[in-house]
DNA sequence: CTGAAAGCGCTTACAG
DNA sequence: CTGAAAGCGCTTACAG
């Protein structure tokens, strides 16, 4: 490989010199500027960013820790993220945790150990040892998704959210709301959305059965299962449901539409996270939209900002969310 | 930070012994190896993977540049490449063109700069100066979807698969069969794609009116319009229609559809890709599944190969595809 | 079994 | 305006 040495004796001056050029710092004579940028053009020199990093610890790579690697959230937020990251100049080494939790500490060394310059964790359960894993870190660090104290997050108002859902459901004149959500121990998903319900039926003290409340995991099939509880165990039959994400909504529909029954005049189905399958789908889905990609912009801006040594009081930024209204209700 | 200098001061040793018992190669006694390994834990070292990769000439990094970064396609391909280069301890480092030519030729040199040990390139569209760019990077390297001579590839037979579609219409007894496109520059989608549709049909001499043929982009809205600019032209209405994208198709269905025509009786609708979209759309979609993640899987294997310095010679991998009969036909 | 020294490819005070 | 030299944090012949 040729280095900064070689362009140096072939242009004849000094590998300061090169660099200097290289960089465009320092004085250099136009003169000499020109003999070192011809070589430098001549070879195809391409100078190492290793070599670079090691000298001025910035590596111009930021680490990204995703949960999953191949779900529409993470594609979108990888999105957003590289739309700004890309633009200062910086570029993304990708680690995927599988939603095996000891793989976020083990990244978070490594992303370490590879100096990046900054990093984006999108989780979906936060445990203690992580908690104080970041906290000893020392490199500029955001999460998304979830709320961590004393670390930057970007997050959604989860519980308003799925609040909203329901006064709609309510507005629209049904009263029999169901619910299918997932394990508590993901805060955001789990256990705010599942509040925000319950908190809606409460307020104007619409009964809940018992069955009606249900907890699947992240899939359409889940949702069809967690459905069929719904329908087959319920003495009164709910009139709706809310489930907290897309899949688990039209999971519920499949099994609904198999039961024989129409949505929405039957059973009137909401889900959350504005899928691109939920538009499709028939009748298409009501939703919320919480724009990903948004967060990964926000994100991005949030790890520059402590990259970068400004307005480092700021924790917490929140992205609104849309409510889309479509045929499911 | 803490570096190696400290370890090896703490534990009143040499650098060298430290980085023995660091690598566990070369002898170190028991005694000395314990009190190395009390001193990294005590301390928390990470060592530098920076300066690491600057003795060693490997990073341990695959640079991986896609065309757009948030499409299922890519996220399933990343998901191949990751599940195979984690486990031998790769790291992922993404690059998004945005489907911007030049970007291709930028980031090859990025990538090259960060002294990645291997790339991946997923393209749609192969032009000279891409080649030439290619040809002289002299790093492991591997094309996904898109031939490229004397570089290894891993493909589709997207020719084939095509034209299976076309008689799979023609055994169910359709005769007039309408074709949504994409430019032929993509070579893969646009033109293979192509071929196989305008083959199959000639084969058993089918005549095909020229609007039969339309030209779309990648996109959903681009099958709408490109659906009716059929049904609005066409002397002999078209039964049945393929499209090379699961999204043109659905375009295409949403434009039949609102036209108050009956997907398959009155068109039949052909879709490639098997995206998500393509299973829960109603009615379901007929498509060819093309397995992006076992793409990935296999492009991980070649490039591995190429860095260990195995099996070599191997240029072009196949994948096979499945087609997935559903009731749009 | 252990260590001193050179070197990987850069940048950066410092001196001139 | 230019260069010699030190140093970033590691590894690796080489010597003992």
């Amino acid at each position: 490989m040729i280095t900064i040495k070689e362009i140096a004796e072939r242009a004849s001056v000094s590998r300061t010199t090169v660099s200097r050029v290289l960089n465009n710092n320092g004085y250099v004579s136009e003169d000499v500027k020109k003999r070192v940028l011809k070589v430098i053009k001549e070879t195809g020199y391409i100078p190492s960013e290793n070599a670079k990093s090691l000298r001025t610890k910035k590596t111009k790579v930021i680490g990204v820790i995703l949960p999953k690697i191949s779900t529409e959230t993470s594609s979108r937020l990888v999105k957003g993220l590289d739309e700004v990251f890309a633009k200062e100049g910086y570029q993304i080494l990708l680690t995927n945790t599988n939603l095996v939790p000891e793989k976020e500490i083990e990244y978070l060394r490594l992303l370490k150990s590879r100096h990046v310059d900054g990093i984006i964790l999108s989780t979906t359960i936060i445990n203690q040892p992580l908690v104080e894993e970041i906290s000893q870190l020392k490199i500029p660090f955001v999460t998304v998704g979830q709320q961590i104290s004393k670390i930057s997050n970007v997050l959604f108002d989860d519980y308003q959210a799925s609040k909203d859902l329901v006064n709609l459901m309510i507005k629209k004149g049904y009263k029999h709301i169901a619910f299918i959500g997932v394990h508590e121990e993901d805060r955001s998903v789990g256990y705010l959305r599942k509040a925000g319900y319950l908190d809606a039926m409460k307020e104007i003290n619409l009964p809940i059965e018992d069955c009606w409340v249900q907890q699947g995991i992240f899939d359409v099939d889940s949702g069809y299962h967690s459905m069929r509880e719904i329908v087959k165990n319920s003495k009164q039959k709910p009139d709706a449901v809310l489930a907290v994400t897309d899949r688990l909504a039209i999971g519920a529909m499949q099994y609904i539409k198999e039961a024989g029954l129409s949505i929405p005049d039957d059973i009137a189905v909401a889900g959350m996270g504005a899928s691109e399958l939920s538009r499709f789908v028939s009748p298409s889905l009501t939703t919320i939209d919480f724009s990903m990609e948004e967060v990964g912009l926000e994100a991005a801006d949030l790890l520059l900002d402590q990259i970068n040594g400004r307005n480092t009081h700021e924790k917490i930024r929140k992205v609104e969310y849309r409510l889309i209204e479509r045929s499911s209700i």
